[in-house]
DNA sequence: AACCAGAGCAACCGCCCCAAA
DNA sequence: GTTTGGGGCGGTTGCTCTGGT
């Protein structure tokens, strides 16, 4: 069955929502509820079709709606679900209360697949740090072109005016688990951090303090060329 | 200051599902 | 069982903003 779209009338208004036409929809929906999309923006004196005005309600006007960045928790929460549920963004949204379904989606492709599809180039590369007894890996482990996106708790201590140790080398340590390594600070010659693949990137799983910590993975950017936002670690 | 490229986001489009007639 | 229409969903577009040159 085809059917023509309902903005197709001549007269209905498309594009940008102005002030006035908000106040309008609200005051109402308020007054009135929305049975009847279809019917309601000639009930309601606005110039759009049905399908706009829920749009617009529904990502937009809604009061629930939360505004602003979403949290680390959200993001990882989108990733997740994503992972399990695919390019269900309502089925998504669902959980995730006070957000819609567009906006997760507009997440999901301006920066969240990015930064997926950097996880998984990091995750060929800890291959790359396979354990191989036959093989003097270390030399080309340190003229790696290191590219990890990491994320930790503490690199709120990151401070760019500090002086930093060099990272010298990365080994592997666990022979079975290839994708954990440790890091290693030329100024200390010792161990900083143990990190470990997890899909959603490298977690810091203990360090002998947080400025070394902190040092570590700033280095680690700074090597990479990719200095991040702090937010974004 | 002007221009350009990329990112972010609101809104639209077209298809699908489902309930009512 | 078939048709019709409303609502919902995912993909895409295009505008605006921002940062870099």
């Amino acid at each position: 069955m085809v059917r023509a779209p309902c903005c197709e009338k001549m007269g209905l208004k498309k594009g940008p929502w102005t002030p006035e036409e908000d106040q309008i929809l609200i005051n109402y929906i308020q007054l009135y509820g929305y049975g009847n999309w279809r019917a309601l923006p000639k009930q309601a004196g606005l110039l759009r079709c049905g399908k706009s005005c829920r749009l617009r309600w529904t990502n937009y006007l809604r009061p629930d709606i939360k505004r602003g960045n979403f949290s680390r928790e959200e993001e990882e929460t989108i990733v997740e679900l994503q992972e399990m549920l695919g390019n269900r963004w309502s089925a998504i949204a669902a959980r995730l209360p006070g957000r819609t379904d567009n906006e997760i989606k507009n997440v999901w492709h301006s920066h969240l697949k990015k930064r997926l599809k950097q996880n998984q180039a990091t995750s060929t590369m800890s291959d790359a740090f396979k354990y191989n007894p036959n093989q003097d890996t270390k030399k080309e482990q340190e003229h790696m072109n290191i590219s990890i996106h990491g994320r930790s708790e503490s690199t709120e201590y990151i401070n760019p005016q500090e002086s930093r140790s060099e990272i010298s080398s990365v080994t592997s340590f666990d022979h079975n688990m290839s994708s954990n390594m440790m890091m290693k600070s030329s100024s200390s010659n010792e161990s900083l951090v143990k990190i470990t693949d997890e899909n959603l990137g490298f977690e810091v799983v203990s360090a002998d303090s947080p400025e070394m910590e902190s040092d570590f993975w700033y280095n680690l950017f700074t090597r990479a060329g990719d200095i991040p936002e702090l937010s974004e670690i």
